[in-house]
DNA sequence: GACAATCTTCTACGCTTGTAGTAGTTTATG
DNA sequence: CATAAACTACTACAAGCGTAGAAGATTGTC
């Protein structure tokens, strides 16, 4: 299941804030995003169609949660990235990276230290 | 200008083979994509008319070059990525990379290396 | 209880994408 | 030259996407 961007827009909302209804999202979009509530609805709906979104019932009012983990779609993400953009293989990600984007001193002293430490075990998977 | 799925396929096609015809580049494809030839035009067709690739003559047969750089197109894809998924800045993305995906020992080291080295001066921008 | 505010479900519509067929034009070949 | 092979330009068409309106059901308020 892969998220269109717009769909990206509403599940980092539902990330931010979970258990929530639709109005409840309207807060936690970018506030540039000026979507019609109803547009809002659809994105939800369809999310639920691909069960990316749960949807339960509160009286009359839905309210939705994502089913799929952030780092989850991260990683679909990424992958899909890596198999596009960089022959399928991370180092080359990385290294366009490190290359491309300047790195402050910090950032990359965070790193280094992030790969020595060998790699941690478990995380949200 | 965003380049589609399928467009990325023509475009990574295109940067291994140059002044490429629709026919060269079926050789260039990933040997699973079984496109039709007319399917091939239509995509260098469309990425004509996004300019993101040129046509010229030779006889009657179109010759096409690109007019992107890889690594211009690699920067768009990664930015979009991380406005999408990784909340607008690279850090969170190589936190991600480094910790999700098992670098071999290799790697890392290079990495570091890498990341050591103040960020060299040029490149293909 | 009547009216307003809110929700929901359906429907819509133009654009992009993936994929390709058709018909007509050039070129190569016996 | 006649015919085949290769090209081009145009058209097509279904699925996905971005965006939202309309109509009907529910609920809150005076």
């Amino acid at each position: 299941m892969k998220l269109s961007e717009a769909e990206w827009q509403i599940m980092n909302a539902l990330w931010k804030r979970s258990p929530a209804t639709a109005r409840d999202l309207t807060e936690y979009l970018p506030k540039d995003t000026n979507w019609a509530y109803t547009t809002i609805k659809t994105m939800l709906s369809r999310l639920v169609t691909k069960k990316a979104v749960s949807e339960r019932k509160r009286g009359n009012t839905s309210v939705y949660e994502p089913l799929i983990s952030k780092t989850k779609a991260r990683s679909k993400a990424v992958v899909s990235l890596v198999n596009q953009a960089f022959d399928g293989t991370v180092a080359p990600l990385m290294h366009f990276l490190v290359e491309e984007k300047k790195l402050t001193k910090k950032q990359r002293e965070e790193l280094i230290n992030l790969l020595n430490n060998e790699t941690k075990p478990g995380g949200d998977k």
